[in-house]
DNA sequence: GTAGGTGATGTTATATCATTACATCGCGTT
DNA sequence: AACGCGATGTAATGATATAACATCACCTAC
């Protein structure tokens, strides 16, 4: 990396990325809904990436830098959409089963719950996965 | 099935489960961590399980009866401990990435949170993840 | 400038997790 | 007997992820 980074992360910028970091962070921005590392690929054939490695290396940074999220519940990856890009200590997921849409959600009262948990079980978190699977408001109406 | 079931749920019981079924909830149920379906296919080899599909398939079945969990940030299974075994509405587990202890919990500020953040965004949760990974209390002491 | 360190890359093979497809069986209902 | 229906057995395949190894680009130390 170039100088100083204190912690990683912050704000890494893009153009910091190496080619392929950018290709794959692009494809992920470019897309209306998650995409698999195997989607990634396909879709960037025709750049010169052939193997699943490539891009699973690429996401393994991007999820390092946090301008990436893993979604466990579909093996998928989306581009953070998080308004301002803060704490990112737990975000919820609103995953839309009918149209793929995924809304980004922070949440004081959602964060205090979670921290009252992990303290009176003395549990030491490292990473929280919050995600809701159900129909979002557009595709009720349907 | 048998006669009377109004809604599935409730309490299955694990005598209406089938042999399958059984064997599968027993090793998940005698465990000490999550369990792959893999893993449950190798310890129950000896019992004439071969295929994959056949723990697939008792493992889906119960799920839909409530008596498993799957780990979505694992691709694995625990038998249900749920103290009381309520509504199951948004349960917790805390993984430890240790020693693999999983522990499942409730909390009605968490349900609360949850409902607070669907309700505003006007989704509409249909099954909800939360899945902490990290380390239990006794795994912080070493 | 040469040697070494470090992180990214390219490629092949392999491991791990999950489903499709199809034939069969058991058992209660008609 | 004929049928429906859920569970079962088996083989093949699909989908997701990593291991292993060689190479390259770049920076730094000597
Ligand atoms: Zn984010
Ligand atoms: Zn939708
Ligand atoms: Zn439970
Ligand atoms: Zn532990």
């Amino acid at each position: 990396m170039n100088g100083d980074h204190h912690h990683e992360h912050a704000h890494a910028a893009r153009s910091d990325l190496t080619r392929n970091q950018s290709l794959v962070f692009d494809t992920l921005e470019g897309a209306d809904a998650p995409l698999t590392a195997y989607n990634i690929l396909d879709r960037l054939n025709g750049e010169g990436l052939r193997a699943p490695l490539q891009v699973y290396r690429a996401l393994d940074k991007l999820l390092d830098l946090g301008m990436v999220h893993r979604l466990e519940s579909l093996n998928a990856f989306v581009a953070c959409r998080h308004p301002g890009c803060a704490t990112h200590e737990a975000v919820a997921f609103a995953i839309c089963d009918d149209c793929g849409s995924v809304a980004e959600i922070t949440d004081s009262s959602l964060v205090d719950a979670l921290d009252t948990i992990t303290r009176s079980a003395d549990f030491k978190p490292r990473k929280t996965t919050v995600e809701m699977r159900g129909l979002c408001s557009d595709c009720q109406a349907a």
